[in-house]
DNA sequence: TTCCCTGCTAAGCACCGGCT
DNA sequence: AGCCGGTGCTTAGCAGGGAA
């Protein structure tokens, strides 16, 4: 994925509100950008530290601009646009570079499925083999070199793992796939300090077949892309 | 006075039906 | 096909009401 403009700099004061944080330019003006991030952010907030941020043309807009990613304390990249997790597994799929998920013809995204009225990330389709069903997640929380997932507690990212479970008692396949958009982190744990009830399900979901991937993201200003993968802790 | 709970709001985006 | 308005969805933080 390639950022044409890449993504503008500034110095992050604060996020002040759920979706907005003011950040201060090279010039000495700040302004306020749009967080499209809907969760806690929790250890991806450094006042004072590097932000990038994207600019829309869209007129209806009230902020052009978008948060895109921060840098942590100790110089990592941070991607926190959420939005992008699912953007960056689908082109990472149809170039090939997850292997546990080539060989499929077609991909589709945002396509309702399940008893909970839900709507899954991305469905890999084949004439002759079980669908797969794919719950994306974006991975930031870095604690003592450790990567984490969830980074508070998340009633709906147990849904997501019911809904799964429930696909492979159907014959389909079901993969819960960690997007890593912070370059500090090499490994993704539960996060069993934060939501031991999402861990526990997340270890009952990988025990009833749902799959359970990780990836790493190269990420930069002006480029971002799923490289490798790497271990999950249950 | 303190505590807990509920309800509201923030901005953007996807989606839907109705219309041209 | 494309535009439009309305709706739903996301979660942290806060205000306000009610109970202890």
């Amino acid at each position: 994925m390639i950022f044409t403009p890449a993504f503008e700099q500034g110095k992050l004061l604060r996020r002040y509100k759920r979706f907005l944080a003011d950040v201060q330019l090279s010039d000495g003006s700040e302004i306020t950008i749009h967080c499209p991030n809907t969760g806690s952010m929790r250890n991806c907030l450094f006042p004072g530290e590097p932000v990038w941020f994207s600019t829309s043309d869209n007129p209806k807009r009230k902020y052009a601009h978008t948060w895109e990613q921060a840098a942590s304390n100790e110089g990592h990249i941070i991607g926190i646009n959420t939005g992008r997790a699912n953007a960056l597994a689908a082109e990472a799929i149809e170039a090939g570079v997850i292997s546990e998920l080539t060989g499929y013809d077609n991909l589709r995204r945002e396509v309702k499925y399940g008893s909970e009225n839900s709507r899954i990330d991305l469905l890999l389709e084949s004439e002759d083999k079980p669908a797969c069903y794919i719950e994306v997640k974006s991975c930031t929380l870095l604690e003592q070199g450790q990567g984490y997932f969830p980074d508070a507690v998340t009633t709906r990212g147990q849904k997501h793992l019911r809904e799964l479970m429930e696909m492979v008692k159907l014959g389909h396949r079901a993969v819960l796939l960690f997007v890593v958009q912070h370059t500090g982190i090499t490994s993704v744990a539960a996060a069993r300090h934060i939501d031991p009830d999402y861990a526990d399900l997340l270890a009952q979901a990988h025990q009833a077949g749902v799959e359970i991937l990780a990836y790493r993201c190269e990420l930069s200003p002006s480029a971002a892309r799923l490289i490798k993968s790497c271990p999950v802790k249950l």
